[in-house]
DNA sequence: TTATTTTTACTGAACGTTCAGTCAAGAAAA
DNA sequence: TTTTCTTGACTGAACGTTCAGTAAAAATAA
């Protein structure tokens, strides 16, 4: 069995092993052993590739983010006018890898630890700003002054962690439910 | 010492001492033994008035809604046209004494819990449902036909979780700011 | 009033369990 | 043989919880 190489395989399977972990056994019962057992290895293994149980936690925080910055960019690449910039960026934050249940689930879960642990903080505020960012100037190709481009974008903030938040609670529970309302929102607030 | 009539006194204090712990300490830090610190108890006298821990939480979050739905009922109480409730709704989420830093936090913190534990799902599930309720039938009221209140309420609701996110991981930090948005994005939707 | 019982409030010490993390050694490829 | 990968056995610390017991107030009885 022991072979070469297997770092970023092992790597990909804890991650995948944690989300499926805390989805299926809730947030409070993602020990290191359980999380094992969902990735199909052992805990020392776990630490064998990871510095501790935090830094499991960064690295799938680091991949669901990372995840979205890669969909999110994909998208942009074929958005020529400064509407289809927002429809691409707000269709990824809700593309169906994000909001697939146990990725959303692993979310909510692991950004309520955020406020204990300073580089999920940091990911999380980078992550914010960049979404800003993007929508931001978006908006002022639109046409929109300063202070309405970032009212807007901070709007629209607003709905994807919260249509994220619903989605992990299981109020929402169609990803096109989602979609449609943001979709809905942007066209209240871009009429084209 | 021992005097009668502690237990509301005793229980108070072990709410308040639980946000507390949460919003300083972090969730994964939340001990008895460090919630019983920030409550001026030992962590015995917590079992003496709790079932477990389960039960302590159970009690933060219920308190939580339970003050979300007098404030909602309060503001409803004086208001008359259906915008008015409209506001009266979402003025009553935004609410200082819901979105101070403390009260979000913890908030956010146990609601990542709730996917673990049916009855804080339970306590979720009907607040969400009885938000939703009152403002499709406010918007019914306003004239809009069953989808569109439906959407439009969603679409409000979603707002309102994604700025308790926002405000609980700090990307939002005046609580005016949300009110704000809210409002704002309730004229787009019901120009008056 | 005084004495006794019951109820309420509270605590320290100890329990069994589980946790993240260490370590030395085994197994298989290179 | 050397290196990489993997594991079972182990540890100290922290956890939630139990329990026996103290102390004061309230209720009851004498």
């Amino acid at each position: 069995m022991p072979k070469v190489g297997m770092e970023p395989v092992r790597r990909r399977q804890v991650i995948d092993g944690t989300i499926a972990c805390i989805h299926s056994e809730g947030l409070g019962a993602a020990s290191l052993k359980a999380i094992a057992r969902h990735a199909g290895v052992t805990p020392t293994l776990i630490l064998h590739y990871f510095d501790d149980k935090d830094g499991v936690i960064e690295a799938v925080y680091r991949d669901l983010y990372s995840r979205l910055a890669a969909e999110t960019l994909t998208r942009l690449q074929s958005a020529q006018t400064p509407r289809a910039r927002l429809v691409a960026i707000l269709e990824a934050q809700v593309s169906p890898q994000m909001v697939s249940k146990d990725v959303v689930t692993a979310w909510f879960a692991l950004s309520a630890l955020a406020s204990d642990k300073p580089t999920l903080r940091r990911m999380e505020r980078i992550n914010a700003a960049r979404l800003m960012s993007n929508m931001i100037h978006a908006l002022r190709m639109a046409g929109f002054n300063r202070s309405e481009a970032r009212a807007t974008a901070q709007e629209l903030m607003a709905l994807v962690y919260g249509l994220w938040t619903l989605l992990a609670h299981g109020t929402v529970d169609r990803p096109d439910a989602a979609r449609y309302i943001l979709l809905r929102a942007l066209d209240g607030r871009i009429p084209n």
